[in-house]
DNA sequence: TATTGATATTAGGATATTCGAATATGTTAT
DNA sequence: ATAACATATTCGAATATCCTAATATCAATA
């Protein structure tokens, strides 16, 4: 990944890095809602979930067709959206490994564990 | 997911969600590395790097073995952590859908796009 | 024990995020 | 045209993040 790639793809990790958006796109991936939708599941502002989509939008994670004075929002990234969600929802446990664990991994027999000199 | 574990979930992509983060756990999914291997990899300071690691290792993503003076580093959840890299370099493009196709996807015909009324 | 190497912590300023309040814009109905 | 509804934008304050510089800690030598 280069770094403008790599930028990228952080800014789209933060645009997810909220647990209002992160409920936004949950509730998004379930059907399109407009922003009055919206507000009757979450319970934040009108303006603040504005807002959010908007960083949701900027992050092309979600998009929007209008549809007469109302906005109808979907996620524009859905097997991106929902894997992620997905994996975050596995919770994965954290493993813990002692030194000899990771000397045995590279079964360079006596190595050390980090980057051989 | 209750609020408590979406503000965890929100935790865990927000430590992934910066550049140097990203590219520190891409290179310990490669092998366990001490801070001065990192530093020889990353353009940024020593403490820096530490200060990364730190995030890191408060959501629960590296976690280190100590070796003497040094910390040999390693991801503590391979799976999440590489199934979201994975996805990230997949780069799905985002799609468009017209106020049609949402209320086609629908299939109630003639209904709006939103949350039936 | 003094020094060196590896790493962490603290402090501080710059910058960014977040949210509520107020206001603006655009659309539909009257 | 006006009112009502749906949504966005702006402003400002509180808070959080990020980075650098300086210093501290801890382990392995000499």
């Amino acid at each position: 990944m280069d770094a403008d790639i790599l930028q990228k793809n952080a800014d789209l990790l933060k645009a997810l890095a909220h647990p209002t958006r992160l409920q936004i796109v949950m509730e998004l991936l379930k059907g399109t809602k407009c922003v009055t939708d919206i507000q009757e599941i979450l319970p934040a502002s009108q303006a603040n979930i504005s807002q959010h989509l908007t960083v949701l939008r900027n992050a092309r994670l979600v998009d929007f067709a209008q549809d007469g004075s109302q906005r109808c929002y979907y996620v524009s990234r859905p097997k991106l959206a929902s894997a992620v969600i997905e994996l975050l929802a596995e919770g994965e446990p954290a493993i813990r490994k002692s030194k000899d664990d990771l000397d045995r991994e590279k079964h360079s027999t006596g190595g050390s564990c980090c980057v051989q000199k």
